[in-house]
DNA sequence: TCCAATGAACTTGCATACTAGTAAACAAGT
DNA sequence: ACTTGTTTACTAGTATGCAAGTTCATTGGA
């Protein structure tokens, strides 16, 4: 079976940094499941390319939780640790409520543009059923708030700990109504925002960050055989 | 001039375990200072090793942003970067002042027994001069606050962005009255924790972690050649 | 004296060969 | 049938060699 079904390397940049995110996305996607085992020859040979870039790739991957490299044995795709995912949503939760606070007591017109745009796009990808294009400008509308905090690198520090969220999100192919109940989080948090009414913004925030908790409600029963862990563990 | 003076693995564990460490450490506490050049080849051959486990350790202090990785050119100990300070420490503040909060609203008995004993063990490494001992016994108590949010996890991520604010904190080698102020800071955050008031915890925390910042305005004077990027940055 | 060309000495990126360890299939004995 | 020992085929860890690019000192010419 094959890894990487159809990924061409361009071969501009270094093989790290495409294989990387091609890895990754199948991870968290959930085209390569938990527990399926991944091979750095298997890859290489794959790619055209000798295992030692494959294997950097693989370490990365690791560190952020996504793999488990076991010497001699093998390597293979992380089952999804309820305690990882809460710790992520817990961390991420810390530090957008403060950044959206911030963002919302120096909001500027100009910003009441961009964000508007955002809202527009998501709904717009709703209506043509564009899951990825609706993800990336979710993304997009996050990363503008934490820049107008003045904070844009910590976007990244985030991107790493959402991984576990993100697996959780792809794993639950949210249906219409979900959809419809962030996008009205999504308004509720920038009508805050341009408000300039931090309180509320931080409180819209929370709660929007806070609905992946039933997402993980409906999942960790059926999809059982893909989660690591005791259920029940710390919620606030 | 050796990269590593005196390190000598003792390969019950895989190389990069323990050189990761090393160099880790030796970067932080400015022995290998921001400029210095440190081949792959160089370290490889001071510890009898290939350069292919020395490569992955590059890699991962370069994820870090403690190296400086230029292909074909060198690598390079990374200039302390003023905005991933002021970066980190903003982090760092805004998780351990939620988790402080936390801990002071489940603190028990048990705890104020080793909350204690963390001071003690402090007061007594001042006492002896022992700067090392105090800057452990610093971090654990740091790191048993966090454990009793139930976040223990947590530790390890702001131990990575700690790095950058560890490189300011030693390259300071805090003088005797600084140390006597952090025990007072330590002292009114473990005794909000133990009275249970967690708005007053809150507070210490974030006080304690903003000093730092004098640590800065004193540093980034005298010792310009190791810092990069403009002063003056977002600060709060 | 100045400047440009050149080449040696570096560097990291990548490919490949070898080592050593695990696991599972299999064979032989009970 | 079951256990035990052995073989075989896999894995990641490590070593090493080559390729491609940068830096810098040296050299030759004006």
């Amino acid at each position: 079976m094959n890894i990487l079904a159809g990924v061409q390397l361009a071969r501009n940049e270094p093989i790290g940094r495409e294989l990387y995110a091609a890895l990754r996305e199948r991870i968290l996607t959930g085209a390569l499941k938990p527990g399926d085992a991944i091979s750095e020859i298997q890859v290489a040979d794959e790619l055209g390319v000798s295992r030692t870039p494959v294997r950097e790739v693989f370490r990365r991957l690791a560190d952020e939780g996504l793999l488990r490299i076991l010497p001699q044995v093998g390597t293979f795709i992380s089952p999804i640790q309820l305690r990882a995912v809460y710790d992520s949503q817990f961390v991420r939760e810390t530090l957008e409520c403060r950044t959206v606070r911030i963002a919302s007591e120096r909001q500027t017109r100009q910003d009441a543009d961009r964000l508007e745009d955002f809202l527009t796009l998501q709904t717009r990808a709703i209506r043509d059923g564009n899951l990825a294009g609706f993800f990336r400008a979710d993304d997009d509308m996050h990363t503008y708030l934490i820049g107008m905090a003045g904070r844009p690198a910590i976007w990244s520090l985030i991107q790493g700990v959402k991984a576990q969220l993100d697996r959780v999100r792809f794993l639950s192919l949210e249906s219409g109504e979900w959809l419809d109940r962030i996008m009205e989080q999504h308004r509720a948090i920038i009508a805050a925002v341009l408000a300039g009414d931090a309180d509320k913004a931080e409180a819209a925030m929370r709660i929007h960050l806070q609905s992946v908790f039933q997402t993980i409600e409906r999942l960790a029963e059926t999809q059982k055989a893909f989660f690591e862990g005791e259920r029940d563990l710390v919620r606030p």
